[in-house]
DNA sequence: AGATATATGCTACACTATGTAGTATGAATA
DNA sequence: TATTCATACTACATAGTGTAGCATATATCT
C-alpha cells in the first residue's frame, strides 16, 4: 500500500515527539536523498490523509494522523477482510498453512482462538 | 495482484477446457471488451508466466500455467507470508479479530487449527 | 544596502502497471 | 481479383511512486 521510500518516512514521523518539518525528516533519513524528494512524498502522504500538515510561519509541519499501530491494524483488517470475504475457506486454510510453520506463530494463534471463544 | 480485467480473463481461461484464441476469450467475457483490448491482456499475462501461448496455425493459443487453485493458494500463501514475517504477532490477532465476525468462519478457523495439532 | 548563498514549496519528468483501442497486415471469401 | 475480416503489434490514457529541477523568499556577508 505504502512505497518504500513512504514507509521510511512514515516510521520517521511515527518515531518523532512532534511535528516535523521536511528538512528534519530528510535528515533522519540520513541525508540520502534529496529534499525536494522528501518534500515531494510528505505532500503526498497528506493528500492521501496518512499525514497532517500545518503551516508554521512558512514551513510545513507534518505528522501522522494516528500511530502507527493503529495504521498497521487498520491495513492488516482491510487486507484479511477482503482476502476471506474473496476466498473464504481457502484463505482461512492457507492462513494456517503459513501459520504452522513456526511453533511459536502456532501457539500465539491458538492464544487468540481461545480468548475468543 | 491482477487487476479487474486480469481476473475475469483468468476467469474464463481457468473455466476453458483447453487453450483458447483470443476471438473465444473476448466471446466468453460477453462481447463487452474490444478484440484488441483482450489480445492486450492475454500478451502481458503470458509475458508474466501466468498464460502459457503458443502458435497454432497463425493465432496464439492462452492457457493458464496452472490451476486456479494452485494459482490463488500461491498467491494467498505470499500475501500471508510477506504480512506475518513484517507483523508478527499484530498479524495474527488481526485475522482472528477478522474472522471472528463470522461464526462460521471461526469454527473453519478452529478445525483446520485441530488438523495441524 | 546590495550581492550572494540557502532553504523551501511547487511543478515536472521517468518508470511501472493497467485498461483501452487504432492500425497495418495477411488470410479467406465472394 | 477485390474486398472483407481476424489478428498481432503498437500506441495512448490514467494512476501510483521515486526522483529532482526551478523559482522564490529568507538569511548572510561584505
Amino acid at each position: 500500500m505504502l512505497g518504500s521510500l513512504q514507509t521510511k518516512i512514515m516510521e520517521v514521523l511515527w518515531k518523532a515527539d512532534g511535528p516535523l518539518k521536511p528538512a528534519e525528516v530528510q535528515q533522519a533519513l540520513g541525508e540520502k536523498y534529496a529534499y525536494t524528494t522528501v518534500m515531494t512524498i510528505l505532500k503526498r502522504l497528506s493528500e492521501k490523509k496518512i499525514l497532517a500538515r500545518k503551516m508554521k510561519g512558512k514551513v510545513y509541519l507534518y505528522s501522522p494522523v494516528c500511530g502507527k499501530n493503529k495504521f498497521v491494524e487498520r491495513n492488516l483488517k482491510n487486507i484479511f477482510d477482503g482476502l476471506v470475504k474473496s476466498y473464504g475457506e481457502t484463505a482461512i486454510a492457507n492462513f494456517v498453512e503459513v501459520v504452522k510453520n513456526s511453533q511459536e506463530d502456532m501457539g500465539l494463534l491458538k492464544d487468540y482462538l481461545k480468548q475468543n471463544r
